[in-house]
DNA sequence: TAAAAACGTTGCTTTACAGCAAGAATTAGC
DNA sequence: GCTAATTCTTGCTGTAAAGCAACGTTTTTA
């Protein structure tokens, strides 16, 4: 049994231990190297990943090459490239492991046939799905109203973790800015 | 009975007249003008619209007073703040209706009801959320990867009918540029 | 610990879009 | 149908952020 995937369920709902093995045995443990590429755009995403220890990147890569990262899952979160899994098409995300990383699987098939079956799995789902949807929208408002130093000062007021444990590079990726800008607005935040 | 909402339930899941009856029953039809407020930011939505006719918008207001549409719920559609719905938090988004519109409306608390009890329900909400992210997910790397005319090529490929039935200013707030800008990059289209 | 590689900063130039103003076109009211 | 009120267009100017180049700093690797 995995108990700090429990842990995490017993967050979101009340399920007994024997109730929670049913779900548990789906899950598979996998251990992966930072850098590790988990799904490149193109392929189809079959897995649902839960990090135990570690740190997943969810980012496309435009025409132009530039990177462009969505979201990122720490411990104790789960995450995966939604669209894709959801439609069962080709992904325009990537998912990679930016450090190196413990994960639990589950595949889709089995994921989608708990959600039908299973009323706790019906739960977690749904709270993923309006989680990454509340997220999105946070994100998109901030794009479209906010500068780029507002949004700076968002991500280190409520994800310093991000500005802590990640390298510059990738936060700019999150910010929707190129990394010169990220520095010249850190230099400008101690004007 | 409802007959056009039956006619949506049907073509997303498999339910007997008298399993939608039930359903049909929690849903009020709700007759409006045009341009009427139907949620102001600030306030806790309540409500799940599902659009007979005409058309919803949901969009914010930024603090410089600029609006930002996230969606338009046009015929056999449904809308909600979904934020503040799903959270039961004050909104910071607006709906209105942009034309005279006939709604069928279910509130909060009868939803999430159904969403507990009634697999038909817990079905089509799983079918929103999932259709509400994925279409923010498309918005959110259409604003980062690309160039407000490449917004605005995509949208008159997959969303013409916006392009023809709504006035130019809230196409604008839509794309996220002003209505200037929208008017020059129409211009360039025909160059 | 030395060499190489990756990452971060900063000046200069370019670019996409914003914002104002003023005129043209379309729509609405009587 | 004519005036008034929006809505749309377009020239000009301003600005936030991109992109390049060059240099400093930290991390990796051997």
């Amino acid at each position: 049994m995995h108990e700090s995937l429990y842990q995490y369920f017993l967050t979101k709902t009340n399920l007994s231990p024997s109730e929670f093995a049913q779900i548990s045995e789906h899950f598979k443990y996998k251990k992966v190297k930072r850098g590790h590429i988990l799904l490149a755009e193109g392929e189809v995403c079959h897995h649902l990943y839960f990090v135990l220890k570690g740190c997943l990147r969810f980012f496309a890569t435009g025409e132009d090459g530039k990177e462009n990262t969505r979201y990122f899952a720490f411990e104790q979160k789960f995450g995966t490239a939604l669209t894709s899994f959801i439609e069962n098409k080709i992904s325009f995300e990537n998912i990679q492991s930016i450090e190196a990383s413990e994960l639990l699987v589950i595949d889709r098939d089995n994921f989608y046939r708990l959600v039908e079956t299973n009323k706790y799995i019906n739960l977690i789902y749904r709270g993923i799905l309006e989680m990454a949807y509340v997220t999105s929208q946070r994100r998109i408002y901030g794009l479209q109203g906010d500068t780029a130093l507002d949004r700076l000062k968002w991500l280190l007021e409520y994800q310093p973790s991000i500005m802590i444990r990640l390298p510059h590079k990738i936060i700019a990726s999150y910010l929707g800015v190129t990394p010169y800008t990220l520095s010249r607005l850190k230099a400008s935040l101690y004007n």
